[in-house]
DNA sequence: TCTGGGGTCCTAGGACCC
DNA sequence: TCTGGGGTCCTAGGACCC
C-alpha cells in the first residue's frame, strides 16, 4: 500500500440524466429517468430530482414510473455520452498518463505515475477542485466527485462520500478510521449474496470482517473471495491502476416486450444479434472462438450454451450459424423473455492469417470451412499453409480433412452443434460419399513417427509412457 | 406489468494429457 | 485391479459492477 493518497478516482454525478440535462434546458431542475422505456424496461440513471422520489438505478420502469409520475423518462443518447466522456477522460489524461476507465462515467487515475508533483493532501486537493472546475467547464456543466487515497479501495470509496459535486482525500493511515464502521457492502465487490452470507456469521460491518480468521471466510465465500476480503478489510490493497484493459467478451442481447415461442423469429433474431457482435468485433480488428448463446425463460430461469471453435473468427454467417445451431438444440419451453449471443476467447487476429489463402473475404467458402466447428481438441496448428482441404456433406452433418501434403489424413466430422465428434482414419468406410454420417466414437489418429513431413500436431504423441 | 444490457471474475466438474 | 497428481481446456452458472 502507498504512502502517499495518489490513487484518484472520478465518477461522474447522475451522468446519463445530467447530459439530458445540459443539453435540454426545460430539464433542469426536473426529475430526469433515463433507461428502458418499453415494458419491461428498467432505470439506468435517474436524476438527483428523481432520486428524491425513491428512484434508483435498476429500479424497474414500472415503479420508476409509480414513484415519480411527473419525471421525463428518456431512452438515452450514447453517442452523446460517449462524446462527453471521451472530453472527461482526455482532460483526466493530462493528470497522468495512466488513467484506467472502469465505464463511460469512471476511471481511476495514479497521480503518482506522471510527472513528479507534491502528493501531499492539501495539494492534491487543490489539484483535484482545478481538475472539477476543468471538466465543468469542458463539458459545458457536468460536474464530477472525486476520492484521492492511498489505493484504489479507499479512493473509490472516497468518491462517495462528498457526492455530488465533491472532493474527500483520505489522509493516508487514517483508512481504517474511515472503513472500519461501515458496512461490508461498502466494499466493492460485496453485494447482496455476500453480505446475506456474512451478515448470517454475524458479520455486518468491515470492523466485524477484519475481526474473521481467513480460514472461514475462504470456507464461507471460497478461495478468491475470501481472502481478497481479508485484505480488503484491512484496507490493505495494492492493486495497479492499469491503463489498456483488453476485451474479453463481445455481446448482444435483447428482452423481448413479450414472451418469444416462435422459433422461425428466434433464429432470424439470432441471426441479426450474430452478425452485429460480429460487426463489433470487426471495427474492434477482433475475432473470437467461443460462441455463446444465452435465453432466459419466461420465469426468468437464465442459461447459457457455448461451443468453441478451432480457430478465432470474426466472419458473421460463422457466428450467425453456430449461435443459431446452439438455438436448435434448446428447449423453448413455454417461451424466451431474452436471447442474447456473444463471444469470448478473443484474439487480435483471424485465423486467415494462417492460411497461404487467397481468400481476403472470411465468407469465402474455403474461409468458412476453415472455420467450422471442430473439436475443441482441433488447434489451429493442426492445419499447415496450403493444406489440401476436403468437404464433403453427408446430409445431418459434414466431413472435412486436410492432407498434411501426403498419406497422413485427418477427417472429422461434427453433426449439428453441440453433437458428438468423431475422427475418422482416412481409409473409413463412413467416409464413402452417401453414408450418413459417424459410425464410431472417436479414436485418436495415432500418427506414425517419421511418417508426418509437415510435422506433428502439437499434443497428438504420447509422452511415451 | 416483477426483474436491462454490457461487461468482468470466480467456481466446479469433466475430459484429456503427461 | 482398484485408482496419483499435476496441469489445461471447455462448459455452465452465479455474483457483481456500472
Amino acid at each position: 500500500m502507498r504512502t502517499t493518497a495518489s490513487v484518484l478516482h472520478l465518477d461522474l454525478d447522475a451522468f446519463f440524466a445530467s447530459v439530458e440535462q445540459r443539453d435540454k434546458p426545460s430539464l433542469r431542475g426536473r426529475p430526469v429517468i433515463v433507461g428502458g422505456i418499453g415494458q419491461r424496461g428498467v432505470v439506468s440513471t435517474a436524476s438527483y430530482e428523481a432520486r428524491v422520489h425513491g428512484v434508483r438505478s435498476a429500479m424497474r420502469m414500472a415503479e420508476a414510473r409509480a414513484r415519480c409520475p411527473h419525471a421525463a423518462f428518456l431512452s438515452g443518447r450514447f453517442d452523446a455520452y460517449r462524446e462527453a466522456s471521451a472530453l472527461v477522460m482526455g482532460r483526466l489524461r493530462q493528470e497522468s498518463p495512466l488513467v484506467e476507465p472502469l465505464s463511460l462515467d469512471e476511471a481511476f487515475v495514479d497521480l503518482a505515475a506522471g510527472e513528479e508533483s507534491d502528493l501531499s493532501p492539501d495539494a492534491v486537493l487543490d489539484r483535484v477542485e482545478t481538475l472539477r472546475a476543468d471538466i465543468r467547464d469542458l463539458t459545458e456543466g457536468l460536474t464530477a466527485s472525486v476520492g484521492v487515497a492511498s489505493s484504489k479501495l479507499m479512493a473509490k470509496i472516497a468518491s462517495e462520500i462528498r457526492k455530488p459535486d465533491g472532493t474527500f482525500v483520505v489522509a493516508p493511515g487514517t483508512e481504517l478510521d474511515l472503513l472500519g464502521p461501515m458496512q461490508v457492502t461498502a466494499i466493492p465487490g460485496v453485494g447482496p449474496a455476500t453480505a446475506e452470507r456474512l451478515r448470517r456469521v454475524g458479520v455486518v460491518t468491515v470492523d466485524d470482517l477484519r475481526a474473521r480468521e481467513e480460514d472461514e471466510l475462504v470456507r464461507l465465500l471460497g478461495s478468491a473471495s475470501g481472502r481478497s476480503l481479508v485484505r480488503l478489510s484491512r484496507a490493505d490493497d495494492d492493486r495497479p491502476v492499469v491503463a489498456e484493459r483488453e476485451a474479453k467478451s463481445v455481446s448482444v442481447e435483447d428482452t423481448f416486450a413479450d414472451d418469444v415461442t416462435d422459433r422461425a423469429r428466434l433464429e432470424a433474431v439470432v441471426e441479426r444479434m450474430a452478425r452485429r457482435v460480429a460487426d463489433r468485433l470487426r471495427r474492434g480488428q477482433l475475432s473470437g472462438r467461443t460462441v455463446t448463446l444465452k435465453i432466459r425463460y419466461h420465469d426468468f430461469e437464465t442459461h447459457t450454451r457455448s461451443t468453441t471453435l478451432a480457430g478465432p473468427t470474426d466472419s458473421p454467417t460463422i457466428l450467425a450459424r453456430n449461435a443459431q445451431a446452439l438455438l436448435a438444440a434448446t428447449d423453448l419451453g413455454g417461451g424466451l423473455r431474452l436471447v442474447g449471443v456473444g463471444v469470448s476467447g478473443l484474439a487480435d487476429w483471424v485465423q486467415d492469417d494462417l492460411f497461404d489463402s487467397d481468400a481476403d473475404d472470411h465468407d469465402e467458402p474455403l474461409d468458412e470451412l476453415l472455420d467450422e466447428p471442430g473439436p475443441a481438441t482441433r488447434t489451429a496448428s493442426d492445419w499447415s499453409p496450403g493444406a489440401d482441404v476436403h468437404h464433403r456433406d453427408h446430409g445431418d452433418g459434414w466431413v472435412w480433412g486436410a492432407g498434411l501434403g501426403r498419406v497422413t489424413v485427418r477427417f472429422e466430422t461434427r453433426l449439428t452443434p453441440p453433437g458428438p465428434v468423431h475422427t475418422f482414419a482416412a481409409d473409413d468406410p463412413a467416409l464413402e460419399p452417401g453414408h450418413a454420417g459417424p459410425t464410431r466414437p472417436r479414436t485418436p489418429l495415432a500418427a506414425e513417427p517419421g511418417d508426418d513431413p509437415a510435422g506433428t500436431p502439437p499434443g497428438s504423441l504420447g509422452d511415451g509412457r
